[in-house]
DNA sequence: GAGTGGTCTAGACCACTCG
DNA sequence: GAGTGGTCTAGACCACTCG
Protein backbone atom coordinates (compact mmCIF):
# COMPACT_ATOMS: atom_id res chain seq x y z
CA UNK A 1 0.00 0.00 0.00
CA UNK A 2 1.26 3.35 -0.96
CA UNK A 3 1.72 5.92 1.22
CA UNK A 4 0.99 9.26 0.10
CA UNK A 5 -2.26 8.41 -0.08
CA UNK A 6 -2.79 8.53 3.65
CA UNK A 7 -1.04 11.49 3.57
CA UNK A 8 -2.87 13.21 0.96
CA UNK A 9 -6.12 12.14 2.94
CA UNK A 10 -5.20 12.95 6.21
CA UNK A 11 -4.32 16.52 5.03
CA UNK A 12 -7.80 17.06 3.38
CA UNK A 13 -9.70 16.06 6.40
CA UNK A 14 -7.72 18.47 8.42
CA UNK A 15 -8.43 21.11 5.63
CA UNK A 16 -12.03 20.64 5.27
CA UNK A 17 -11.88 20.57 9.07
CA UNK A 18 -10.80 23.51 9.38
CA UNK A 19 -7.54 22.99 11.39
CA UNK A 20 -5.47 24.98 8.74
CA UNK A 21 -6.69 28.96 9.01
CA UNK A 22 -6.83 30.68 5.82
CA UNK A 23 -3.96 33.00 5.21
CA UNK A 24 -1.69 30.99 7.24
CA UNK A 25 1.04 28.43 5.67
CA UNK A 26 0.65 24.64 6.27
CA UNK A 27 4.05 23.37 8.48
CA UNK A 28 6.22 22.77 5.36
CA UNK A 29 7.71 20.13 3.64
CA UNK A 30 10.15 18.89 5.69
CA UNK A 31 8.03 18.93 9.12
CA UNK A 32 4.97 16.88 7.20
CA UNK A 33 8.09 14.62 5.83
CA UNK A 34 9.22 14.30 9.40
CA UNK A 35 5.65 14.07 10.78
CA UNK A 36 4.45 11.11 8.54
CA UNK A 37 8.02 9.67 9.01
CA UNK A 38 8.78 9.57 4.76
CA UNK A 39 10.63 11.73 2.27
CA UNK A 40 10.03 14.63 1.65
CA UNK A 41 9.61 13.69 -1.97
CA UNK A 42 6.79 11.63 -0.63
CA UNK A 43 4.69 14.51 0.94
CA UNK A 44 5.41 16.79 -1.88
CA UNK A 45 3.72 13.76 -4.19
CA UNK A 46 0.31 14.15 -1.61
CA UNK A 47 0.85 17.60 -1.59
CA UNK A 48 0.83 18.01 -5.43
CA UNK A 49 -2.13 16.15 -5.49
CA UNK A 50 -4.09 18.27 -3.25
CA UNK A 51 -2.63 21.42 -5.14
CA UNK A 52 -4.18 19.78 -8.29
CA UNK A 53 -7.49 19.25 -6.60
CA UNK A 54 -7.49 23.14 -5.83
CA UNK A 55 -7.20 22.14 -1.69
CA UNK A 56 -3.92 24.40 -1.25
CA UNK A 57 -1.70 26.74 -3.38
CA UNK A 58 2.00 26.86 -2.83
CA UNK A 59 4.39 29.71 -2.96
CA UNK A 60 8.00 29.33 -3.76
CA UNK A 61 9.95 31.13 -0.93
CA UNK A 62 6.99 31.88 1.53
CA UNK A 63 4.94 27.71 2.00
CA UNK A 64 1.23 26.10 1.36
CA UNK A 65 -1.85 27.65 1.78
CA UNK A 66 -5.41 26.75 2.21
CA UNK A 67 -7.47 27.82 -0.69
CA UNK A 68 -10.49 29.98 0.15
CA UNK A 69 -13.66 28.05 0.25
CA UNK A 70 -15.57 28.91 -1.74
CA UNK A 71 -13.40 27.98 -4.73
CA UNK A 72 -12.76 24.61 -3.19
CA UNK A 73 -15.49 22.44 -5.00
CA UNK A 74 -16.87 22.19 -7.91
CA UNK A 75 -18.76 25.91 -9.07
CA UNK A 76 -21.23 24.04 -11.54
CA UNK A 77 -23.93 21.71 -9.96
CA UNK A 78 -25.30 19.68 -12.93
CA UNK A 79 -28.33 18.21 -12.43
CA UNK A 80 -29.16 14.27 -12.74
CA UNK A 81 -30.57 13.10 -16.33
CA UNK A 82 -33.34 11.62 -14.24
CA UNK A 83 -35.01 14.81 -13.75
CA UNK A 84 -34.83 15.47 -17.19
CA UNK A 85 -36.31 12.08 -18.02
CA UNK A 86 -39.76 12.67 -15.78
CA UNK A 87 -40.39 16.11 -18.22
CA UNK A 88 -42.87 15.07 -20.33
CA UNK A 89 -41.85 16.72 -23.31
CA UNK A 90 -38.26 15.36 -22.99
CA UNK A 91 -37.42 12.11 -24.94
CA UNK A 92 -34.85 9.62 -25.55
CA UNK A 93 -33.79 8.06 -28.47
CA UNK A 94 -31.06 4.97 -28.16
CA UNK A 95 -29.09 4.97 -31.00
CA UNK A 96 -27.13 2.31 -30.05
CA UNK A 97 -26.68 -0.42 -26.77
CA UNK A 98 -24.58 -3.49 -27.74
CA UNK A 99 -21.50 -4.87 -25.52
CA UNK A 100 -17.93 -3.93 -26.90
CA UNK A 101 -14.13 -5.19 -26.70
CA UNK A 102 -12.87 -2.08 -24.47
CA UNK A 103 -10.42 0.23 -26.51
CA UNK A 104 -7.03 0.43 -24.86
CA UNK A 105 -8.78 4.13 -23.86
CA UNK A 106 -11.98 3.13 -22.60
CA UNK A 107 -9.68 0.32 -20.59
CA UNK A 108 -7.65 3.15 -19.66
CA UNK A 109 -10.22 5.17 -17.76
CA UNK A 110 -12.32 2.42 -16.46
CA UNK A 111 -9.32 0.27 -15.22
CA UNK A 112 -10.55 -2.82 -17.46
CA UNK A 113 -7.81 -5.02 -19.64
CA UNK A 114 -8.05 -4.02 -23.01
CA UNK A 115 -10.09 -6.07 -25.30
CA UNK A 116 -12.95 -7.05 -21.98
CA UNK A 117 -16.02 -6.42 -22.78
CA UNK A 118 -17.62 -3.41 -21.93
CA UNK A 119 -21.45 -2.27 -22.42
CA UNK A 120 -21.90 1.08 -24.19
CA UNK A 121 -24.96 3.13 -24.86
CA UNK A 122 -25.40 5.71 -26.79
CA UNK A 123 -28.11 7.83 -27.05
CA UNK A 124 -29.85 11.29 -28.16
CA UNK A 125 -31.77 13.70 -25.77
CA UNK A 126 -34.71 16.21 -27.09
CA UNK A 127 -36.69 18.85 -25.99
CA UNK A 128 -40.12 18.44 -28.08
CA UNK A 129 -38.71 17.90 -31.36
CA UNK A 130 -35.46 19.72 -30.69
CA UNK A 131 -32.14 17.32 -30.18
CA UNK A 132 -30.51 18.95 -26.79
CA UNK A 133 -27.70 16.03 -25.76
CA UNK A 134 -25.79 13.11 -27.15
CA UNK A 135 -24.56 11.03 -24.61
CA UNK A 136 -21.85 8.09 -25.37
CA UNK A 137 -21.27 5.81 -21.81
CA UNK A 138 -19.33 2.76 -21.56
CA UNK A 139 -19.79 0.50 -18.36
CA UNK A 140 -17.55 -2.51 -17.08
CA UNK A 141 -19.80 -5.30 -18.43
CA UNK A 142 -18.39 -7.10 -15.67
CA UNK A 143 -20.02 -5.12 -12.96
CA UNK A 144 -23.13 -4.95 -14.68
CA UNK A 145 -24.14 -8.10 -17.00
CA UNK A 146 -27.60 -7.48 -17.41
CA UNK A 147 -27.84 -3.85 -18.20
CA UNK A 148 -28.30 -3.68 -21.71
CA UNK A 149 -31.18 -6.12 -21.32
CA UNK A 150 -33.46 -3.10 -19.59
CA UNK A 151 -35.25 -0.42 -21.73
CA UNK A 152 -33.10 2.59 -21.72
CA UNK A 153 -34.96 4.69 -23.54
CA UNK A 154 -37.37 4.70 -20.47
CA UNK A 155 -34.94 4.29 -17.43
CA UNK A 156 -31.53 5.93 -16.36
CA UNK A 157 -28.87 4.46 -16.45
CA UNK A 158 -28.37 5.33 -12.60
CA UNK A 159 -31.33 3.78 -11.89
CA UNK A 160 -30.66 0.52 -13.48
CA UNK A 161 -26.87 0.23 -11.93
CA UNK A 162 -28.19 1.19 -8.08
CA UNK A 163 -31.89 0.25 -8.04
CA UNK A 164 -31.94 -2.82 -10.13
CA UNK A 165 -28.10 -4.40 -9.97
CA UNK A 166 -27.76 -2.62 -6.33
CA UNK A 167 -24.32 -1.07 -7.31
CA UNK A 168 -23.27 1.45 -4.89
CA UNK A 169 -21.92 4.73 -6.33
CA UNK A 170 -19.37 6.60 -4.07
CA UNK A 171 -17.74 9.21 -6.05
CA UNK A 172 -18.28 10.92 -9.21
CA UNK A 173 -15.55 12.89 -11.06
CA UNK A 174 -15.81 15.35 -13.78
CA UNK A 175 -14.86 17.58 -16.00
CA UNK A 176 -16.49 20.15 -18.06
CA UNK A 177 -14.96 20.85 -21.77
CA UNK A 178 -16.23 23.66 -24.42
CA UNK A 179 -15.64 22.38 -27.73
CA UNK A 180 -16.79 22.71 -31.50
CA UNK A 181 -18.93 19.65 -32.04
CA UNK A 182 -17.47 17.96 -35.39
CA UNK A 183 -19.68 17.03 -38.18
CA UNK A 184 -21.32 13.59 -36.55
CA UNK A 185 -22.16 15.58 -33.34
CA UNK A 186 -23.65 18.55 -35.58
CA UNK A 187 -25.67 16.49 -37.49
CA UNK A 188 -27.13 14.67 -34.47
CA UNK A 189 -28.13 17.58 -33.16
CA UNK A 190 -29.08 19.78 -36.09
CA UNK A 191 -26.49 22.77 -35.63
CA UNK A 192 -23.81 23.54 -38.10
CA UNK A 193 -19.99 22.09 -37.83
CA UNK A 194 -18.52 23.83 -35.41
CA UNK A 195 -21.20 25.41 -33.31
CA UNK A 196 -19.50 25.40 -29.38
CA UNK A 197 -20.98 22.61 -26.98
CA UNK A 198 -20.01 21.95 -23.31
CA UNK A 199 -18.57 18.04 -23.37
CA UNK A 200 -19.09 16.91 -19.95
CA UNK A 201 -16.98 13.90 -19.01
CA UNK A 202 -18.23 11.80 -15.59
CA UNK A 203 -16.70 9.02 -14.48
CA UNK A 204 -18.23 6.83 -11.64
CA UNK A 205 -16.77 4.86 -8.98
CA UNK A 206 -18.06 2.35 -6.77
CA UNK A 207 -15.36 1.86 -4.12
CA UNK A 208 -11.86 1.73 -6.11
CA UNK A 209 -13.80 0.39 -9.08
CA UNK A 210 -14.33 2.66 -12.00
CA UNK A 211 -18.37 1.64 -12.98
CA UNK A 212 -18.96 4.03 -15.68
CA UNK A 213 -17.73 6.67 -18.09
CA UNK A 214 -19.61 8.94 -20.32
CA UNK A 215 -19.25 12.02 -22.38
CA UNK A 216 -22.29 14.23 -23.00
CA UNK A 217 -22.19 16.76 -25.87
CA UNK A 218 -24.66 19.62 -24.37
CA UNK A 219 -25.81 22.19 -27.24
CA UNK A 220 -23.98 25.42 -26.31
CA UNK A 221 -26.84 27.78 -27.82
CA UNK A 222 -29.77 25.87 -25.52
CA UNK A 223 -27.88 25.26 -21.88
CA UNK A 224 -26.44 27.42 -19.53
CA UNK A 225 -25.15 25.83 -16.19
CA UNK A 226 -25.86 28.28 -13.07
CA UNK A 227 -24.83 28.91 -10.06
CA UNK A 228 -24.90 31.08 -6.80
CA UNK A 229 -23.44 31.10 -3.48
CA UNK A 230 -21.99 33.27 -0.99
CA UNK A 231 -18.13 34.28 -0.36
CA UNK B 1 16.09 26.38 -16.27
CA UNK B 2 14.40 23.57 -15.21
CA UNK B 3 14.79 20.14 -17.48
CA UNK B 4 11.27 18.57 -17.70
CA UNK B 5 9.54 21.40 -19.24
CA UNK B 6 11.97 20.86 -22.44
CA UNK B 7 11.34 16.87 -22.67
CA UNK B 8 7.26 17.45 -22.07
CA UNK B 9 7.53 20.39 -24.74
CA UNK B 10 9.51 17.86 -26.74
CA UNK B 11 7.24 14.55 -26.36
CA UNK B 12 4.49 16.98 -27.06
CA UNK B 13 5.83 17.63 -30.19
CA UNK B 14 6.56 14.40 -31.41
CA UNK B 15 2.82 13.28 -30.47
CA UNK B 16 1.15 15.88 -32.59
CA UNK B 17 3.66 15.38 -35.10
CA UNK B 18 2.17 11.51 -34.82
CA UNK B 19 6.04 10.09 -34.76
CA UNK B 20 4.35 7.42 -31.91
CA UNK B 21 1.67 5.28 -33.31
CA UNK B 22 -1.41 4.44 -32.02
CA UNK B 23 -1.46 1.43 -29.90
CA UNK B 24 2.39 0.83 -29.60
CA UNK B 25 3.99 2.10 -26.71
CA UNK B 26 6.34 5.71 -26.47
CA UNK B 27 9.99 4.55 -25.32
CA UNK B 28 10.08 3.24 -21.90
CA UNK B 29 10.84 5.63 -18.93
CA UNK B 30 14.18 4.38 -18.35
CA UNK B 31 14.60 5.18 -22.19
CA UNK B 32 13.75 8.66 -22.32
CA UNK B 33 16.04 9.79 -18.98
CA UNK B 34 19.21 8.32 -21.22
CA UNK B 35 18.22 9.89 -24.49
CA UNK B 36 17.70 13.38 -22.84
CA UNK B 37 20.35 12.89 -20.35
CA UNK B 38 18.38 12.71 -16.88
CA UNK B 39 16.76 10.40 -13.78
CA UNK B 40 14.10 8.58 -14.31
CA UNK B 41 12.19 10.64 -12.00
CA UNK B 42 13.20 14.32 -14.30
CA UNK B 43 11.42 11.90 -17.15
CA UNK B 44 8.34 10.92 -15.41
CA UNK B 45 8.02 13.84 -14.54
CA UNK B 46 7.25 15.47 -17.95
CA UNK B 47 5.18 12.30 -18.45
CA UNK B 48 3.11 12.80 -15.04
CA UNK B 49 1.94 15.90 -16.96
CA UNK B 50 1.59 15.02 -20.90
CA UNK B 51 -0.71 12.28 -18.59
CA UNK B 52 -2.67 15.12 -16.71
CA UNK B 53 -3.17 16.96 -20.02
CA UNK B 54 -4.87 13.68 -21.74
CA UNK B 55 -1.81 13.33 -24.39
CA UNK B 56 -0.75 9.53 -23.26
CA UNK B 57 -1.73 7.03 -20.85
CA UNK B 58 0.27 4.77 -18.85
CA UNK B 59 -0.47 0.74 -17.88
CA UNK B 60 1.75 -0.74 -15.68
CA UNK B 61 3.81 -2.80 -16.62
CA UNK B 62 3.26 -2.41 -20.43
CA UNK B 63 4.31 0.95 -21.40
CA UNK B 64 2.66 3.97 -22.32
CA UNK B 65 0.61 5.30 -24.81
CA UNK B 66 -0.28 7.79 -26.97
CA UNK B 67 -4.40 9.04 -26.12
CA UNK B 68 -7.10 8.84 -28.70
CA UNK B 69 -7.42 12.34 -30.54
CA UNK B 70 -11.31 11.82 -29.31
CA UNK B 71 -9.75 12.06 -25.34
CA UNK B 72 -7.27 14.48 -25.62
CA UNK B 73 -8.27 17.78 -23.47
CA UNK B 74 -6.65 21.01 -21.72
CA UNK B 75 -7.09 20.31 -18.19
CA UNK B 76 -6.24 23.70 -16.87
CA UNK B 77 -7.43 23.93 -13.37
CA UNK B 78 -9.69 26.96 -12.70
CA UNK B 79 -8.04 29.28 -9.54
CA UNK B 80 -8.97 32.33 -7.71
CA UNK B 81 -7.37 35.16 -9.67
CA UNK B 82 -5.34 36.35 -6.51
CA UNK B 83 -3.53 32.90 -6.62
CA UNK B 84 -3.12 33.39 -10.60
CA UNK B 85 -1.47 36.98 -9.46
CA UNK B 86 1.00 35.41 -7.89
CA UNK B 87 2.49 32.60 -10.14
CA UNK B 88 5.45 34.13 -12.01
CA UNK B 89 4.46 32.61 -15.20
CA UNK B 90 0.94 34.42 -15.46
CA UNK B 91 0.35 38.07 -16.36
CA UNK B 92 -2.19 40.22 -16.40
CA UNK B 93 -2.45 43.31 -19.03
CA UNK B 94 -5.05 46.10 -18.48
CA UNK B 95 -6.38 46.78 -21.99
CA UNK B 96 -8.79 49.60 -20.82
CA UNK B 97 -9.58 50.87 -17.45
CA UNK B 98 -12.58 53.88 -17.42
CA UNK B 99 -15.27 55.06 -16.22
CA UNK B 100 -17.63 55.12 -18.99
CA UNK B 101 -21.98 56.13 -18.73
CA UNK B 102 -24.30 53.02 -17.96
CA UNK B 103 -25.43 51.51 -21.22
CA UNK B 104 -29.26 50.14 -20.68
CA UNK B 105 -27.75 46.39 -20.87
CA UNK B 106 -25.21 47.53 -18.14
CA UNK B 107 -27.60 49.77 -15.93
CA UNK B 108 -30.17 46.54 -15.86
CA UNK B 109 -28.26 44.01 -15.10
CA UNK B 110 -26.25 46.72 -12.10
CA UNK B 111 -29.40 48.34 -11.14
CA UNK B 112 -28.88 51.62 -11.63
CA UNK B 113 -29.96 54.71 -13.76
CA UNK B 114 -28.44 54.69 -17.48
CA UNK B 115 -25.93 56.71 -18.33
CA UNK B 116 -24.87 56.67 -14.62
CA UNK B 117 -20.81 56.39 -13.80
CA UNK B 118 -19.71 52.73 -13.93
CA UNK B 119 -16.16 51.69 -13.59
CA UNK B 120 -15.22 49.60 -16.75
CA UNK B 121 -12.05 47.40 -17.28
CA UNK B 122 -10.83 45.09 -19.68
CA UNK B 123 -7.89 42.54 -18.99
CA UNK B 124 -6.32 39.58 -20.56
CA UNK B 125 -4.69 36.83 -18.27
CA UNK B 126 -2.03 35.22 -20.19
CA UNK B 127 -0.02 32.08 -18.95
CA UNK B 128 3.32 32.60 -20.49
CA UNK B 129 2.98 33.76 -23.87
CA UNK B 130 -0.64 32.06 -24.24
CA UNK B 131 -3.30 34.61 -23.84
CA UNK B 132 -5.91 32.31 -21.54
CA UNK B 133 -8.86 34.44 -20.28
CA UNK B 134 -10.52 38.02 -21.47
CA UNK B 135 -11.96 39.69 -18.77
CA UNK B 136 -14.86 42.79 -18.90
CA UNK B 137 -15.90 43.98 -16.03
CA UNK B 138 -18.54 46.62 -14.73
CA UNK B 139 -18.24 48.14 -11.24
CA UNK B 140 -20.77 50.69 -10.25
CA UNK B 141 -18.45 53.49 -9.58
CA UNK B 142 -20.62 54.85 -6.91
CA UNK B 143 -19.82 52.05 -4.46
CA UNK B 144 -16.26 51.87 -5.46
CA UNK B 145 -15.48 55.83 -6.86
CA UNK B 146 -11.39 55.10 -6.57
CA UNK B 147 -11.45 51.63 -8.11
CA UNK B 148 -9.12 52.63 -11.02
CA UNK B 149 -6.84 54.32 -9.20
CA UNK B 150 -5.49 51.32 -8.38
CA UNK B 151 -2.84 48.82 -10.55
CA UNK B 152 -5.15 46.37 -11.68
CA UNK B 153 -2.58 45.08 -13.20
CA UNK B 154 -1.58 43.68 -9.93
CA UNK B 155 -4.21 43.92 -7.77
CA UNK B 156 -7.34 41.83 -8.06
CA UNK B 157 -10.39 43.71 -8.34
CA UNK B 158 -11.87 41.55 -5.18
CA UNK B 159 -8.88 42.41 -3.23
CA UNK B 160 -8.96 46.32 -3.91
CA UNK B 161 -12.97 46.30 -3.30
CA UNK B 162 -13.00 44.33 0.10
CA UNK B 163 -9.71 45.27 1.18
CA UNK B 164 -9.35 48.70 0.45
CA UNK B 165 -12.60 49.88 -0.22
CA UNK B 166 -14.39 47.62 2.49
CA UNK B 167 -17.24 46.69 0.55
CA UNK B 168 -18.96 43.48 1.91
CA UNK B 169 -19.19 41.02 -1.14
CA UNK B 170 -22.66 38.60 0.16
CA UNK B 171 -23.58 36.52 -2.66
CA UNK B 172 -22.54 35.75 -6.02
CA UNK B 173 -24.71 34.70 -9.16
CA UNK B 174 -22.84 32.97 -12.54
CA UNK B 175 -23.91 31.44 -15.53
CA UNK B 176 -22.01 29.53 -17.67
CA UNK B 177 -22.25 28.94 -21.34
CA UNK B 178 -20.43 27.61 -24.29
CA UNK B 179 -19.93 29.89 -27.37
CA UNK B 180 -17.75 30.59 -30.57
CA UNK B 181 -15.80 33.46 -30.06
CA UNK B 182 -15.78 36.13 -32.43
CA UNK B 183 -13.69 38.18 -34.03
CA UNK B 184 -12.83 40.43 -31.71
CA UNK B 185 -11.67 37.94 -28.80
CA UNK B 186 -10.21 35.74 -31.09
CA UNK B 187 -7.96 38.09 -32.07
CA UNK B 188 -7.30 38.90 -28.74
CA UNK B 189 -6.70 35.26 -28.01
CA UNK B 190 -4.99 34.43 -30.73
CA UNK B 191 -7.18 31.69 -31.88
CA UNK B 192 -9.30 30.85 -35.02
CA UNK B 193 -12.60 32.58 -35.47
CA UNK B 194 -15.35 30.49 -34.00
CA UNK B 195 -13.03 28.54 -31.68
CA UNK B 196 -15.45 27.17 -28.85
CA UNK B 197 -15.10 29.07 -25.31
CA UNK B 198 -16.64 29.30 -22.25
CA UNK B 199 -18.39 32.76 -21.27
CA UNK B 200 -18.48 32.68 -17.61
CA UNK B 201 -21.11 35.96 -16.17
CA UNK B 202 -20.81 37.04 -13.11
CA UNK B 203 -22.69 39.22 -10.82
CA UNK B 204 -21.65 39.64 -7.45
CA UNK B 205 -23.79 41.19 -4.72
CA UNK B 206 -23.27 43.90 -1.73
CA UNK B 207 -26.79 42.96 0.23
CA UNK B 208 -29.17 44.29 -2.02
CA UNK B 209 -26.64 46.43 -4.13
CA UNK B 210 -25.39 45.01 -7.29
CA UNK B 211 -21.41 45.94 -6.97
CA UNK B 212 -19.94 44.16 -10.23
CA UNK B 213 -21.15 42.47 -12.96
CA UNK B 214 -18.11 40.54 -15.09
CA UNK B 215 -17.66 38.32 -18.38
CA UNK B 216 -14.97 36.07 -18.67
CA UNK B 217 -14.19 34.40 -22.17
CA UNK B 218 -12.14 31.28 -21.18
CA UNK B 219 -11.01 29.43 -23.98
CA UNK B 220 -12.15 26.10 -24.18
CA UNK B 221 -9.17 24.53 -25.67
CA UNK B 222 -7.21 25.06 -22.90
CA UNK B 223 -9.63 25.14 -20.20
CA UNK B 224 -11.71 22.46 -18.08
CA UNK B 225 -13.89 22.37 -15.12
CA UNK B 226 -12.74 19.81 -12.93
CA UNK B 227 -15.54 18.66 -9.79
CA UNK B 228 -15.90 16.00 -7.88
CA UNK B 229 -18.33 14.90 -5.36
CA UNK B 230 -20.27 11.90 -3.14
CA UNK B 231 -23.47 11.37 -4.46
C1' DG C 1 12.27 -13.87 -16.95
C1' DA C 2 12.92 -9.47 -19.00
C1' DG C 3 10.93 -5.23 -19.18
C1' DT C 4 7.59 -1.82 -17.67
C1' DG C 5 5.51 1.69 -14.78
C1' DG C 6 4.58 2.86 -9.37
C1' DT C 7 6.62 4.20 -5.35
C1' DC C 8 10.12 5.65 -2.23
C1' DT C 9 14.65 7.22 -0.20
C1' DA C 10 18.32 10.45 1.38
C1' DG C 11 20.53 13.33 -0.08
C1' DA C 12 21.74 17.99 -2.99
C1' DC C 13 21.54 22.77 -4.90
C1' DC C 14 18.69 26.48 -6.27
C1' DA C 15 15.38 30.70 -6.30
C1' DC C 16 12.53 32.81 -3.59
C1' DT C 17 10.11 35.01 0.75
C1' DC C 18 10.18 37.30 4.93
C1' DG C 19 11.30 39.51 9.08
C1' DG D 1 20.18 34.60 7.01
C1' DA D 2 16.88 31.16 8.04
C1' DG D 3 13.29 28.88 6.05
C1' DT D 4 10.43 27.70 2.13
C1' DG D 5 9.08 25.37 -2.08
C1' DG D 6 11.19 23.76 -7.02
C1' DT D 7 14.04 20.67 -9.10
C1' DC D 8 17.08 16.86 -9.64
C1' DT D 9 19.99 12.65 -8.77
C1' DA D 10 21.18 7.66 -8.45
C1' DG D 11 19.89 4.45 -6.63
C1' DA D 12 16.15 0.69 -4.71
C1' DC D 13 12.20 -2.62 -4.44
C1' DC D 14 7.69 -3.66 -5.98
C1' DA D 15 3.50 -5.19 -8.95
C1' DC D 16 2.41 -5.87 -13.21
C1' DT D 17 2.54 -7.24 -18.47
C1' DC D 18 3.90 -10.03 -22.10
C1' DG D 19 5.93 -13.30 -25.03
Amino acid sequence: MAKYPLIKTTLKERLLGGHYVEGLPLPSEPQLAREFEVSRMTARRAIDELEREGYVYRVQGAGTFPTGKRFRQGMFRVRPFKEWARHPEHRTVVLRAVEVAASPEIAAVLQVQSGDKVAFVHRLRSAGDEPLVIEKRYINAQLAPTLLDHNLAVESVHEVLVGRLGLALTRVEQTLEAVNLRQEEADLLRVPLGTAAFLLRRTTFGGMQRISYVNYWVRGDRYAFQDSFEP
